[in-house]
DNA sequence: TATTTTTGATAACAGTGTTAACCAAATTGA
DNA sequence: TCAATTTGGTTAACACTGTTATCAAAAATA
């Protein structure tokens, strides 16, 4: 008898639904105001039927944390395939990164645990001209001392501060304790790749 | 009459204590589970009174991050100080602001909204794997096909994917909407150093 | 001393995630 | 077919969160 599996298709429609429900959510006004009572309200059930589906709403956010993964890690392997050449491959690749990153904002915040309201927060932020500014006339110094004077400072400090900080986040993000002293190497690798980059004659 | 000095005084005090009090439950809790309520208990004060020296929750936060800019920024400038040639000061920058974020990570969270919750979900991702495998296959052919063969294909794979979530996260903390199309000219400049570093024969 | 201003506390509002208690309907077993 | 049991779902509550309106007491001013 068929019954048993009308009621796991049920059980997994109505899964399906409550997370239909919560991307909706997501979409319209951001993860961090995702709420298991407006979950239960779009479905137009109680809230408790939502812990029968899920352990809790964390499980819920798990489940879209995984589904970009996936989603990336496809179009990842799709751009791959579109040449031959590994350079070609990773250049493109990075693209595709980017690209993914702000046309599904929603999942890469989810993903990396983007928290958000720094948004509001770093703007506000004259402190963080100070660090700049520091930041900035050394890379000046170093153009000046270059053969290719012409270099975009701006687009350097920029490029800077985002392999500076990309190495810390990743980091923070996968060990909770203090990082593995060789984790350094990491950041060597990429920052002395930078500067020879920028200084070179 | 210094009456009005010494209330000006005792405000002062009552100011510095609420975050004081907010700093200790940051750094034995974390910053995302610090309340009004456990401020309040604290410096056994009643709730609203914070709402006298701080406009909300919020106002508080951004007092420490502006603290944690300023530290940064003199801790960048005090290394810089102590080389001449720029790409040495570049290098010891970096270090610096790497050592900087472990060791005051609550202040670097909140600098950069780093919300955190990923951390015990992005472990539980077996679907990140997909992602890293994409990647790490293409670093490797791109190794196999350069003249340095001997090169850590893992510490590449870090840095690639550090140098693309920071240009992709910064990118986002700074600017609510779509990105600028223009800036894609950071991750060109970035991504070709990286990848010219990694091939270069 | 009387009046005004300031200071702080109580209690509430509107949210949040989560769960215990309960009920009725559907399913199962005798 | 009838009783027992399981299942699906709801109501109501608990323990939190940020924020604020109301009000009494204390302090400063006239």
């Amino acid at each position: 008898m068929g019954i048993a599996e009308r009621k796991i298709r049920q059980k997994e429609e109505f899964r399906a639904s409550i997370l239909e429900a919560a991307w909706l959510q997501v979409l319209s006004d951001g993860w961090q105001s995702l709420s298991i009572r407006k979950i239960a309200d779009a479905i137009e059930y109680s809230i408790p039927v939502i812990y029968n589906h899920f352990e809790n709403k964390e499980a819920i956010l798990l489940e879209f944390t995984k589904e970009g993964f996936e989603k990336l890690a496809d179009t990842l392997a799709e751009v791959k395939g579109r040449h031959l050449e590994p350079a070609a491959q990773l250049e493109a690749m990075a693209h595709a990164y980017w690209d993914f990153a702000f046309e599904h904002k929603e999942y890469y915040q989810l993903m990396f645990g983007l928290g958000i309201p720094a948004c509001d927060r770093v703007n506000q932020i004259a402190e963080m001209k100070q660090m700049a500014t520091v930041m900035i006339s050394t890379i000046k110094e170093a153009i000046a001392m270059s053969s290719r004077k012409d270099t975009d400072f701006f687009l350097k400090y920029h490029t800077y501060l985002s392999i500076l900080h990309g190495l810390v986040s990743i980091q923070m993000i996968q060990k909770e304790g203090k990082p593995d002293e060789s984790k350094k190497m990491i950041l060597q690798d990429a920052i002395s790749g930078f500067i020879s980059s920028l200084v070179t004659v």
